[in-house]
DNA sequence: ACCGTAGCACTAACCGTTAGGGTTTTGAAA
DNA sequence: TTTCAAAACCCTAACGGTTAGTGCTACGGT
Protein backbone atom coordinates (compact mmCIF):
# COMPACT_ATOMS: atom_id res chain seq x y z
CA UNK A 1 0.00 0.00 0.00
CA UNK A 2 2.85 2.46 -0.22
CA UNK A 3 2.63 5.08 -2.68
CA UNK A 4 4.12 3.83 -6.01
CA UNK A 5 7.37 6.28 -6.89
CA UNK A 6 9.51 6.30 -9.69
CA UNK A 7 9.75 4.62 -12.90
CA UNK A 8 6.17 3.46 -12.84
CA UNK A 9 4.77 6.28 -12.30
CA UNK A 10 6.72 7.89 -15.18
CA UNK A 11 6.02 5.37 -17.53
CA UNK A 12 1.97 5.62 -16.88
CA UNK A 13 2.09 9.33 -17.36
CA UNK A 14 4.39 9.03 -20.07
CA UNK A 15 1.66 6.35 -21.84
CA UNK A 16 -1.24 8.68 -21.19
CA UNK A 17 0.45 11.60 -22.70
CA UNK A 18 1.08 9.72 -25.28
CA UNK A 19 -2.37 8.52 -26.17
CA UNK A 20 -4.16 12.03 -25.34
CA UNK A 21 -1.65 13.93 -27.61
CA UNK A 22 -1.33 11.13 -30.90
CA UNK A 23 -5.22 11.78 -30.13
CA UNK A 24 -5.53 15.61 -30.71
CA UNK A 25 -3.36 15.19 -33.17
CA UNK A 26 -5.02 13.33 -35.36
CA UNK A 27 -8.73 15.16 -34.48
CA UNK A 28 -7.40 18.48 -35.34
CA UNK A 29 -6.10 16.87 -38.87
CA UNK A 30 -8.90 14.58 -39.89
CA UNK A 31 -11.99 15.67 -37.61
CA UNK A 32 -13.09 14.05 -34.37
CA UNK A 33 -15.91 12.31 -35.68
CA UNK A 34 -13.45 10.79 -38.55
CA UNK A 35 -11.15 9.07 -36.10
CA UNK A 36 -11.95 6.35 -34.55
CA UNK A 37 -10.45 4.63 -31.13
CA UNK A 38 -8.96 1.89 -32.89
CA UNK A 39 -7.05 4.31 -35.15
CA UNK A 40 -5.57 6.25 -32.32
CA UNK A 41 -4.74 2.66 -30.99
CA UNK A 42 -2.88 2.13 -33.45
CA UNK A 43 -0.92 5.38 -34.24
CA UNK A 44 -0.09 5.48 -30.28
CA UNK A 45 0.74 1.66 -30.30
CA UNK A 46 -1.04 0.37 -27.34
CA UNK A 47 -4.64 -1.76 -27.13
CA UNK A 48 -7.76 -0.18 -27.18
CA UNK A 49 -8.10 -1.50 -23.74
CA UNK A 50 -5.61 0.50 -22.58
CA UNK A 51 -7.07 3.91 -23.89
CA UNK A 52 -9.85 3.54 -21.64
CA UNK A 53 -7.62 2.52 -18.49
CA UNK A 54 -6.42 6.01 -19.10
CA UNK A 55 -9.52 7.74 -19.77
CA UNK A 56 -13.24 7.32 -19.13
CA UNK A 57 -15.07 7.86 -22.70
CA UNK A 58 -13.40 9.30 -25.94
CA UNK A 59 -14.49 12.45 -25.21
CA UNK A 60 -12.39 12.75 -22.33
CA UNK A 61 -8.71 12.50 -24.54
CA UNK A 62 -9.98 16.32 -26.01
CA UNK A 63 -10.59 17.57 -22.02
CA UNK A 64 -7.66 16.32 -20.88
CA UNK A 65 -7.50 18.73 -17.80
CA UNK A 66 -10.37 18.37 -16.94
CA UNK A 67 -9.60 18.14 -13.41
CA UNK A 68 -7.50 21.93 -13.31
CA UNK A 69 -10.58 23.49 -14.56
CA UNK A 70 -12.79 21.93 -11.26
CA UNK A 71 -9.35 23.49 -9.28
CA UNK A 72 -9.16 26.65 -10.41
CA UNK A 73 -12.90 27.03 -9.35
CA UNK A 74 -12.98 25.52 -6.27
CA UNK A 75 -9.76 27.41 -4.96
CA UNK A 76 -10.41 30.92 -6.73
CA UNK A 77 -12.81 30.53 -3.90
CA UNK A 78 -10.71 28.96 -0.60
CA UNK A 79 -8.03 30.79 -1.63
CA UNK A 80 -8.76 33.78 -2.67
CA UNK A 81 -7.10 37.26 -0.34
CA UNK A 82 -9.00 37.95 2.80
CA UNK A 83 -11.73 39.64 2.77
CA UNK A 84 -12.39 39.69 -0.97
CA UNK A 85 -15.73 39.00 -1.79
CA UNK A 86 -16.61 36.18 -3.34
CA UNK A 87 -18.29 37.25 -6.71
CA UNK A 88 -15.59 39.43 -7.54
CA UNK A 89 -13.13 36.60 -6.59
CA UNK A 90 -14.81 34.05 -9.43
CA UNK A 91 -15.06 36.53 -11.74
CA UNK A 92 -11.41 37.41 -12.31
CA UNK A 93 -11.14 33.53 -12.18
CA UNK A 94 -13.50 33.36 -15.10
CA UNK A 95 -11.72 36.09 -16.85
CA UNK A 96 -8.41 34.58 -16.74
CA UNK A 97 -9.80 31.06 -18.22
CA UNK A 98 -12.04 32.52 -21.06
CA UNK A 99 -8.80 34.24 -21.81
CA UNK A 100 -6.78 31.05 -21.77
CA UNK A 101 -9.66 29.48 -23.86
CA UNK A 102 -9.57 31.79 -26.71
CA UNK A 103 -5.65 32.15 -26.82
CA UNK A 104 -4.17 31.44 -29.68
CA UNK A 105 -2.79 27.75 -29.00
CA UNK A 106 -6.55 26.19 -27.49
CA UNK A 107 -8.45 27.83 -30.11
CA UNK A 108 -8.45 24.49 -32.74
CA UNK A 109 -9.37 22.59 -29.99
CA UNK A 110 -12.48 24.87 -29.19
CA UNK A 111 -13.33 25.22 -32.81
CA UNK A 112 -13.34 21.33 -32.97
CA UNK A 113 -15.01 21.42 -29.94
CA UNK A 114 -18.34 23.70 -31.31
CA UNK A 115 -18.22 21.69 -33.93
CA UNK A 116 -18.81 18.27 -32.81
CA UNK A 117 -22.19 17.98 -30.89
CA UNK A 118 -20.89 14.60 -28.57
CA UNK A 119 -17.92 16.79 -27.44
CA UNK A 120 -20.70 19.84 -26.08
CA UNK A 121 -22.16 17.21 -24.72
CA UNK A 122 -19.26 16.13 -22.39
CA UNK A 123 -18.40 19.67 -21.75
CA UNK A 124 -21.60 19.92 -20.60
CA UNK A 125 -21.85 17.05 -18.32
CA UNK A 126 -18.37 18.04 -16.79
CA UNK A 127 -19.66 21.47 -16.33
CA UNK A 128 -21.82 20.07 -14.17
CA UNK A 129 -19.63 18.30 -11.96
CA UNK A 130 -18.05 21.40 -11.65
CA UNK A 131 -20.81 23.06 -10.43
CA UNK A 132 -22.04 20.42 -7.90
CA UNK A 133 -17.86 20.89 -7.02
CA UNK A 134 -18.39 25.13 -6.71
CA UNK A 135 -21.69 24.90 -5.16
CA UNK A 136 -19.71 22.62 -2.26
CA UNK A 137 -16.72 25.74 -1.89
CA UNK A 138 -19.35 27.97 -1.68
CA UNK A 139 -21.36 26.78 1.04
CA UNK A 140 -18.18 25.61 3.28
CA UNK A 141 -16.89 29.37 2.15
CA UNK A 142 -20.18 30.72 3.83
CA UNK A 143 -19.91 28.54 7.14
CA UNK A 144 -22.61 26.51 5.45
CA UNK A 145 -22.81 22.24 6.21
CA UNK A 146 -24.28 21.91 2.95
CA UNK A 147 -25.25 23.22 -0.56
CA UNK A 148 -28.30 24.99 -0.48
CA UNK A 149 -30.33 25.94 -3.15
CA UNK A 150 -29.09 29.52 -3.05
CA UNK A 151 -25.33 28.27 -3.22
CA UNK A 152 -25.98 25.74 -6.31
CA UNK A 153 -28.05 28.36 -7.86
CA UNK A 154 -25.05 30.75 -8.14
CA UNK A 155 -22.50 28.18 -8.90
CA UNK A 156 -24.25 26.83 -11.90
CA UNK A 157 -24.61 30.74 -12.87
CA UNK A 158 -20.71 30.73 -13.08
CA UNK A 159 -20.77 27.84 -14.70
CA UNK A 160 -23.20 29.04 -17.13
CA UNK A 161 -20.92 32.17 -17.19
CA UNK A 162 -18.32 30.52 -18.85
CA UNK A 163 -20.20 28.22 -21.64
CA UNK A 164 -22.38 31.64 -22.87
CA UNK A 165 -18.95 33.58 -22.45
CA UNK A 166 -16.80 30.81 -24.56
CA UNK A 167 -19.75 31.93 -27.46
CA UNK A 168 -20.04 35.69 -27.17
CA UNK A 169 -18.58 37.77 -29.98
CA UNK A 170 -16.62 39.35 -27.17
CA UNK A 171 -15.92 37.27 -24.68
CA UNK A 172 -13.99 39.13 -22.09
CA UNK A 173 -17.15 41.67 -22.44
CA UNK A 174 -19.56 39.15 -22.20
CA UNK A 175 -18.01 37.49 -18.68
CA UNK A 176 -18.17 40.90 -17.34
CA UNK A 177 -21.95 41.78 -18.53
CA UNK A 178 -22.99 38.12 -17.10
CA UNK A 179 -21.31 39.06 -13.94
CA UNK A 180 -23.08 42.18 -13.23
CA UNK A 181 -26.77 39.90 -13.38
CA UNK A 182 -24.90 36.99 -10.98
CA UNK A 183 -23.89 39.84 -8.70
CA UNK A 184 -27.37 41.16 -7.96
CA UNK A 185 -28.45 37.47 -7.92
CA UNK A 186 -26.41 36.93 -5.11
CA UNK A 187 -27.25 40.47 -3.62
CA UNK A 188 -30.85 39.31 -3.63
CA UNK A 189 -29.92 35.70 -2.02
CA UNK A 190 -29.01 38.14 1.80
CA UNK A 191 -25.86 35.66 2.06
CA UNK A 192 -24.10 38.25 0.62
CA UNK A 193 -24.14 40.02 4.14
CA UNK A 194 -21.72 36.95 5.62
CA UNK A 195 -19.31 38.63 3.37
CA UNK A 196 -18.96 41.32 6.29
CA UNK A 197 -19.93 44.74 4.61
CA UNK A 198 -17.29 44.90 2.31
CA UNK A 199 -19.33 43.17 -0.72
CA UNK A 200 -22.36 45.01 0.20
CA UNK A 201 -19.96 48.16 -0.09
CA UNK A 202 -18.08 47.33 -2.97
CA UNK A 203 -20.77 46.42 -5.20
CA UNK A 204 -22.18 49.79 -5.60
CA UNK B 1 -47.49 17.01 -51.58
CA UNK B 2 -51.04 16.87 -49.92
CA UNK B 3 -51.37 16.61 -46.32
CA UNK B 4 -51.41 12.98 -45.28
CA UNK B 5 -55.04 12.43 -43.66
CA UNK B 6 -56.74 9.82 -41.86
CA UNK B 7 -55.71 6.51 -41.11
CA UNK B 8 -51.79 6.75 -42.03
CA UNK B 9 -51.36 9.65 -39.29
CA UNK B 10 -53.51 7.30 -36.68
CA UNK B 11 -51.26 4.41 -37.74
CA UNK B 12 -47.92 6.11 -37.09
CA UNK B 13 -48.98 7.85 -33.56
CA UNK B 14 -50.15 4.66 -32.68
CA UNK B 15 -46.91 2.55 -33.74
CA UNK B 16 -45.37 5.71 -31.86
CA UNK B 17 -47.18 5.54 -28.63
CA UNK B 18 -47.07 1.16 -28.50
CA UNK B 19 -42.71 1.72 -28.66
CA UNK B 20 -42.97 4.77 -26.05
CA UNK B 21 -45.26 2.99 -23.87
CA UNK B 22 -43.51 -0.38 -24.04
CA UNK B 23 -40.47 1.31 -23.54
CA UNK B 24 -41.09 2.76 -20.51
CA UNK B 25 -43.05 -0.15 -19.17
CA UNK B 26 -39.84 -2.28 -19.68
CA UNK B 27 -37.40 0.43 -18.35
CA UNK B 28 -39.56 0.89 -15.09
CA UNK B 29 -39.23 -3.02 -14.34
CA UNK B 30 -36.41 -3.76 -15.09
CA UNK B 31 -33.94 -1.00 -15.14
CA UNK B 32 -33.04 1.33 -18.09
CA UNK B 33 -29.62 0.63 -18.38
CA UNK B 34 -30.80 -3.18 -18.49
CA UNK B 35 -32.73 -2.86 -21.30
CA UNK B 36 -31.67 -2.88 -24.57
CA UNK B 37 -33.41 -1.65 -27.92
CA UNK B 38 -33.62 -4.84 -28.85
CA UNK B 39 -35.32 -6.03 -26.07
CA UNK B 40 -38.09 -2.90 -26.66
CA UNK B 41 -38.34 -3.87 -30.23
CA UNK B 42 -39.25 -7.42 -29.84
CA UNK B 43 -41.61 -6.75 -26.95
CA UNK B 44 -43.28 -3.79 -28.92
CA UNK B 45 -43.11 -6.05 -32.39
CA UNK B 46 -41.55 -3.58 -34.57
CA UNK B 47 -37.85 -4.14 -35.88
CA UNK B 48 -35.12 -2.28 -33.87
CA UNK B 49 -34.91 0.53 -37.14
CA UNK B 50 -38.87 1.33 -36.70
CA UNK B 51 -37.81 3.02 -33.60
CA UNK B 52 -35.43 5.16 -34.49
CA UNK B 53 -37.79 6.12 -37.49
CA UNK B 54 -39.52 7.91 -34.22
CA UNK B 55 -37.28 8.25 -32.07
CA UNK B 56 -33.68 10.24 -32.51
CA UNK B 57 -32.16 8.27 -29.37
CA UNK B 58 -32.73 5.45 -26.69
CA UNK B 59 -32.72 8.33 -24.40
CA UNK B 60 -35.50 9.80 -26.44
CA UNK B 61 -38.09 7.02 -25.51
CA UNK B 62 -38.07 8.48 -22.15
CA UNK B 63 -38.66 12.15 -22.74
CA UNK B 64 -41.41 11.28 -25.28
CA UNK B 65 -43.00 14.72 -24.96
CA UNK B 66 -39.89 16.57 -25.02
CA UNK B 67 -41.39 19.34 -27.50
CA UNK B 68 -44.39 20.02 -25.29
CA UNK B 69 -41.46 21.61 -22.39
CA UNK B 70 -40.02 23.94 -24.95
CA UNK B 71 -43.38 25.70 -26.59
CA UNK B 72 -44.70 25.61 -22.83
CA UNK B 73 -41.89 28.16 -22.23
CA UNK B 74 -41.78 29.95 -25.21
CA UNK B 75 -45.37 30.16 -25.43
CA UNK B 76 -45.81 31.77 -21.73
CA UNK B 77 -43.43 34.44 -22.97
CA UNK B 78 -45.92 34.70 -26.53
CA UNK B 79 -49.49 34.32 -24.74
CA UNK B 80 -49.09 36.54 -21.71
CA UNK B 81 -51.31 38.84 -20.95
CA UNK B 82 -50.54 41.71 -22.49
CA UNK B 83 -48.41 43.54 -20.03
CA UNK B 84 -47.49 41.36 -17.62
CA UNK B 85 -43.88 41.48 -17.20
CA UNK B 86 -42.01 38.94 -18.45
CA UNK B 87 -40.14 37.21 -15.00
CA UNK B 88 -43.27 36.90 -13.10
CA UNK B 89 -44.47 35.06 -16.26
CA UNK B 90 -41.96 32.51 -16.79
CA UNK B 91 -41.70 31.84 -13.26
CA UNK B 92 -45.61 30.96 -13.21
CA UNK B 93 -45.29 28.47 -15.93
CA UNK B 94 -41.86 27.17 -14.17
CA UNK B 95 -44.19 26.54 -11.25
CA UNK B 96 -46.63 24.51 -13.14
CA UNK B 97 -44.15 22.53 -14.74
CA UNK B 98 -42.53 21.53 -11.56
CA UNK B 99 -45.81 20.67 -9.89
CA UNK B 100 -46.44 17.91 -13.07
CA UNK B 101 -43.06 16.86 -13.14
CA UNK B 102 -43.37 15.93 -8.89
CA UNK B 103 -47.10 14.94 -9.71
CA UNK B 104 -47.38 11.00 -8.52
CA UNK B 105 -48.12 9.45 -11.86
CA UNK B 106 -44.39 10.76 -12.80
CA UNK B 107 -42.53 10.43 -9.67
CA UNK B 108 -41.00 7.02 -10.65
CA UNK B 109 -39.86 7.70 -13.86
CA UNK B 110 -38.12 11.18 -12.73
CA UNK B 111 -36.28 8.23 -10.10
CA UNK B 112 -35.42 6.78 -13.00
CA UNK B 113 -34.13 9.52 -14.75
CA UNK B 114 -32.12 10.65 -11.79
CA UNK B 115 -30.15 7.53 -11.13
CA UNK B 116 -28.88 6.79 -14.97
CA UNK B 117 -26.35 9.48 -16.15
CA UNK B 118 -27.38 8.76 -19.58
CA UNK B 119 -30.39 10.11 -19.25
CA UNK B 120 -29.12 13.17 -17.37
CA UNK B 121 -27.06 14.06 -20.03
CA UNK B 122 -29.85 14.18 -22.47
CA UNK B 123 -31.87 15.93 -20.04
CA UNK B 124 -29.19 18.83 -20.60
CA UNK B 125 -29.04 18.69 -23.84
CA UNK B 126 -32.57 19.54 -24.34
CA UNK B 127 -32.63 21.57 -22.12
CA UNK B 128 -29.85 23.37 -23.96
CA UNK B 129 -31.81 23.43 -27.18
CA UNK B 130 -34.97 24.79 -24.78
CA UNK B 131 -32.59 27.53 -23.14
CA UNK B 132 -31.77 28.79 -26.84
CA UNK B 133 -35.49 28.75 -28.04
CA UNK B 134 -36.63 30.77 -25.03
CA UNK B 135 -33.70 33.03 -25.92
CA UNK B 136 -34.98 33.91 -29.34
CA UNK B 137 -38.93 34.15 -27.60
CA UNK B 138 -37.46 36.62 -25.50
CA UNK B 139 -35.22 38.67 -27.92
CA UNK B 140 -38.35 38.99 -30.06
CA UNK B 141 -40.16 39.97 -27.12
CA UNK B 142 -38.55 42.96 -26.84
CA UNK B 143 -38.01 44.14 -30.13
CA UNK B 144 -34.74 42.69 -30.40
CA UNK B 145 -33.27 41.69 -33.93
CA UNK B 146 -31.25 38.44 -32.37
CA UNK B 147 -30.89 36.87 -28.72
CA UNK B 148 -28.15 39.27 -26.94
CA UNK B 149 -25.92 37.83 -24.62
CA UNK B 150 -28.50 39.13 -21.36
CA UNK B 151 -31.20 37.49 -23.24
CA UNK B 152 -29.46 34.04 -23.31
CA UNK B 153 -28.05 34.28 -19.68
CA UNK B 154 -31.78 35.22 -18.52
CA UNK B 155 -33.03 32.15 -20.52
CA UNK B 156 -30.04 29.86 -19.10
CA UNK B 157 -31.04 30.88 -15.70
CA UNK B 158 -34.38 30.26 -16.01
CA UNK B 159 -34.20 27.01 -17.98
CA UNK B 160 -31.50 26.33 -14.61
CA UNK B 161 -34.72 27.17 -12.15
CA UNK B 162 -36.26 23.67 -13.46
CA UNK B 163 -33.11 21.38 -12.88
CA UNK B 164 -32.05 22.65 -9.51
CA UNK B 165 -35.67 22.96 -8.59
CA UNK B 166 -36.49 19.30 -9.68
CA UNK B 167 -33.50 17.81 -7.15
CA UNK B 168 -34.39 20.49 -4.23
CA UNK B 169 -36.10 19.09 -1.42
CA UNK B 170 -39.02 21.51 -1.61
CA UNK B 171 -39.42 22.24 -5.09
CA UNK B 172 -41.68 24.75 -5.20
CA UNK B 173 -39.87 26.82 -2.95
CA UNK B 174 -36.45 26.83 -4.45
CA UNK B 175 -38.85 27.91 -7.99
CA UNK B 176 -39.32 30.77 -5.37
CA UNK B 177 -36.35 31.07 -3.93
CA UNK B 178 -34.29 30.95 -7.33
CA UNK B 179 -36.44 33.24 -8.80
CA UNK B 180 -35.97 36.18 -6.70
CA UNK B 181 -32.32 35.56 -8.05
CA UNK B 182 -33.54 35.94 -11.56
CA UNK B 183 -35.47 38.73 -10.87
CA UNK B 184 -32.62 40.85 -10.01
CA UNK B 185 -30.60 39.79 -12.56
CA UNK B 186 -33.06 40.66 -14.87
CA UNK B 187 -33.44 43.86 -13.26
CA UNK B 188 -29.62 44.54 -13.51
CA UNK B 189 -29.44 44.71 -17.50
CA UNK B 190 -31.77 47.28 -17.90
CA UNK B 191 -33.65 45.60 -20.23
CA UNK B 192 -36.20 44.77 -17.88
CA UNK B 193 -37.25 48.76 -18.97
CA UNK B 194 -39.12 47.70 -21.92
CA UNK B 195 -41.49 46.38 -19.47
CA UNK B 196 -43.16 49.97 -19.12
CA UNK B 197 -42.40 50.69 -15.95
CA UNK B 198 -44.89 48.57 -14.50
CA UNK B 199 -42.04 45.64 -14.17
CA UNK B 200 -39.89 47.91 -12.10
CA UNK B 201 -42.46 49.02 -9.95
CA UNK B 202 -44.14 45.60 -9.42
CA UNK B 203 -40.99 44.33 -7.87
CA UNK B 204 -40.36 44.49 -4.57
C1' DA C 1 15.93 -13.34 -4.92
C1' DC C 2 10.97 -13.43 -4.53
C1' DC C 3 6.31 -12.26 -4.83
C1' DG C 4 2.31 -9.25 -5.33
C1' DT C 5 0.47 -6.22 -8.30
C1' DA C 6 0.11 -2.37 -11.63
C1' DG C 7 0.17 -1.66 -16.35
C1' DC C 8 -0.79 -3.27 -20.57
C1' DA C 9 -2.20 -6.52 -24.53
C1' DC C 10 -5.42 -9.53 -26.87
C1' DT C 11 -9.80 -11.50 -27.97
C1' DA C 12 -14.49 -11.39 -28.20
C1' DA C 13 -18.31 -9.69 -27.40
C1' DC C 14 -22.41 -6.16 -26.20
C1' DC C 15 -25.01 -2.19 -27.36
C1' DG C 16 -26.59 1.92 -29.76
C1' DT C 17 -26.86 3.51 -34.26
C1' DT C 18 -26.96 3.72 -39.37
C1' DA C 19 -26.93 2.17 -44.26
C1' DG C 20 -28.77 -0.60 -47.81
C1' DG C 21 -32.30 -2.69 -49.96
C1' DG C 22 -36.81 -4.99 -50.09
C1' DT C 23 -42.05 -5.40 -49.02
C1' DT C 24 -46.53 -3.87 -47.73
C1' DT C 25 -49.91 -0.25 -46.96
C1' DT C 26 -51.96 3.97 -48.01
C1' DG C 27 -53.84 8.01 -50.48
C1' DA C 28 -54.84 9.99 -54.46
C1' DA C 29 -54.60 10.68 -59.43
C1' DA C 30 -55.79 8.76 -63.99
C1' DT D 1 -60.93 0.76 -61.00
C1' DT D 2 -56.60 0.66 -62.02
C1' DT D 3 -52.28 2.65 -61.29
C1' DC D 4 -48.58 4.82 -59.06
C1' DA D 5 -45.58 7.23 -55.65
C1' DA D 6 -44.58 7.75 -51.33
C1' DA D 7 -44.76 6.39 -46.54
C1' DA D 8 -44.15 3.07 -43.16
C1' DC D 9 -42.14 -0.80 -42.05
C1' DC D 10 -38.96 -5.01 -42.05
C1' DC D 11 -34.49 -7.47 -42.37
C1' DT D 12 -29.60 -7.90 -42.58
C1' DA D 13 -25.19 -6.35 -41.84
C1' DA D 14 -22.19 -3.50 -40.33
C1' DC D 15 -19.59 0.36 -37.68
C1' DG D 16 -17.78 2.50 -33.56
C1' DG D 17 -17.60 3.05 -28.55
C1' DT D 18 -17.24 0.32 -24.53
C1' DT D 19 -16.44 -3.67 -21.40
C1' DA D 20 -15.32 -8.45 -19.57
C1' DG D 21 -12.16 -12.05 -19.34
C1' DT D 22 -7.64 -13.61 -19.39
C1' DG D 23 -2.93 -13.53 -19.18
C1' DC D 24 1.83 -11.65 -19.61
C1' DT D 25 5.54 -8.59 -18.10
C1' DA D 26 8.11 -5.49 -15.50
C1' DC D 27 8.30 -2.88 -11.52
C1' DG D 28 8.76 -2.14 -6.42
C1' DG D 29 8.77 -3.60 -1.81
C1' DT D 30 10.29 -7.24 1.25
Amino acid sequence: MTVPSGRRERKKAATRQKIADTALRLFLDRGYDAVGLRDVAAEADVAVTTIFAHFAAKEALVFEQDDTFEHRLTRAVTDRPPHEPLIPALRRELHAMVRHCTADGAAPTWRMIDQSPALRDYEESMKRRHAQALATAIAADLGLPSATTACRTIARFVIDAHSLARQAADPEAAVDEIFEMIEAAWAATGLSRSDLGRAAAGQR
